[in-house]
DNA sequence: TCAAAAGTGTTCTCTTTACACCCATGC
DNA sequence: GCATGGGTGTAAAGAGAACACTTTTGA
């Protein structure tokens, strides 16, 4: 079966950036690919737009398909259609990044994708197509947003301590913090709240487990 | 001739936002529709990818051919691509906005596009297809952008005084700003600088006129 | 000489940053 | 009892907001 149209027209795809804090760095998760083009090269997840869905379910399918993430946060980073970008022929791309607690890191392991490997983004392999671009402009769009939105408590598990959220923000920020200041901006924003547990966890005091409020939500703050 | 291919493919369009400032309102510009569907309705410029031209290309062509406006800075807004939104075929839409001067508004007329006319945004007519969505998405971009960038500078011609300034800023943010601090903190800046002339308007004291030190560029401040 | 917009500094307030010690636990 | 990370307040500096009068021109 063929699909005939009177003007030519690309194919759309959809790409998408995950990135999450494992082992003190920034990481994202690529896939192997198993065909051509760019067989056997670390690429994003993504793949094409079916007729019946909406961009952003798109996404998540392929998400869901090529690395068994669920549930995440998706938001459109941009959209990349320069004219060679993909060989076998026209396609525009509609990126979109979000970000992922580590301890969902696991079930990846679990999924039947080909293959899709955590990278922390400072050595990262060579990728397919124009995804080096993709991924230095969410690179650019996180650190933006980590400095003026509440988008970093989305790297949070369902319970943290306030150490944990201040090692990831110092991770995705490259900078350290203060740990006074960093408590008091946190407990100020109102949007984590204590789960009444304690961690107990090595040779020394247990720090309180916090909770997001409203995981789903993310505002602009400052 | 038709275009054959093995997956159904949709069509992909740009449709363009573009602000301005005129008689104390921040204006957009609309376009009359000639043709179905919509015939008659206003809607954004915009129009249809070619194969062989960039989407930010086809956003500036559309933009010349429908509206006589050239040379402006485009910037990529987000997409769109709801199941629906066009009812001819699966149709996604790059959307792309742009800032020009209130004095360029005068090449609008020459143009021999259909009829395309500046709305102020509080008073727009209903639009075709989901433009209504762009717009909105549009104006919080703006106004977000408006605060922690130079964008606004982008509204304004070759020449102007600081109180010219000082009301675009005021009319695209809504709000009333005070006039020392608003010099101290544009000359602090440091990206106008004074063209030596003044401007004489009115029984008053004439005005230093200023330029845009670098034009075509946007940074992000504070 | 009056009206109308241009131009110009200082003070106060609030936000942000810097900084050091005691606490609870496991070994 | 000692090593380890958890937890807490205050003071100094910097950024942002508030505020009123003099200048130059045309009519």
């Amino acid at each position: 079966m063929t699909y005939s149209y009177d003007y030519p027209h690309p194919a759309v795809t959809t790409d998408i950036v995950i990135f999450t804090v494992q082992d003190n760095a920034l990481c994202l998760l690529l896939i192997r690919r198993g065909e051509d083009p760019y067989k056997g090269k670390w690429a994003l997840p993504g793949g094409f737009l079916r007729m019946d869905e909406d961009i952003e379910h798109c996404a998540a399918r392929e998400l869901a398909e090529e690395a068994g993430v669920q549930g995440v946060y998706l938001e459109q980073l941009a959209t990349f259609g320069t004219i060679d970008r993909d060989p076998r022929e026209r396609v525009i791309s509609v990126a979109y990044y979000a970000l992922i607690p580590s301890d969902d890191v696991a079930l990846q392991a679990g999924t039947d994708a080909a293959e899709a490997q955590w990278f922390p983004l400072s050595d990262l392999p060579p990728l397919a197509f124009d995804h080096s671009d993709i991924v230095r402009m969410a690179q650019q769009r996180l650190s933006a947003k980590m400095s003026y939105s509440t988008i970093g408590l989305q790297f949070m598990p369902a319970a943290f301590t306030l150490s944990d959220l201040q090692r990831v923000y110092e991770i995705a920020s490259g900078k350290t913090l203060d740990k006074r200041n960093f408590r008091k901006w946190v407990l100020s924003l109102d949007l984590v709240e204590e789960t009444g547990h304690k961690q107990t966890q090595g040779a020394h005091r247990p720090a309180m487990l916090y909770r997001v409020k409203k995981p789903s939500r993310i505002d602009i703050i400052k």
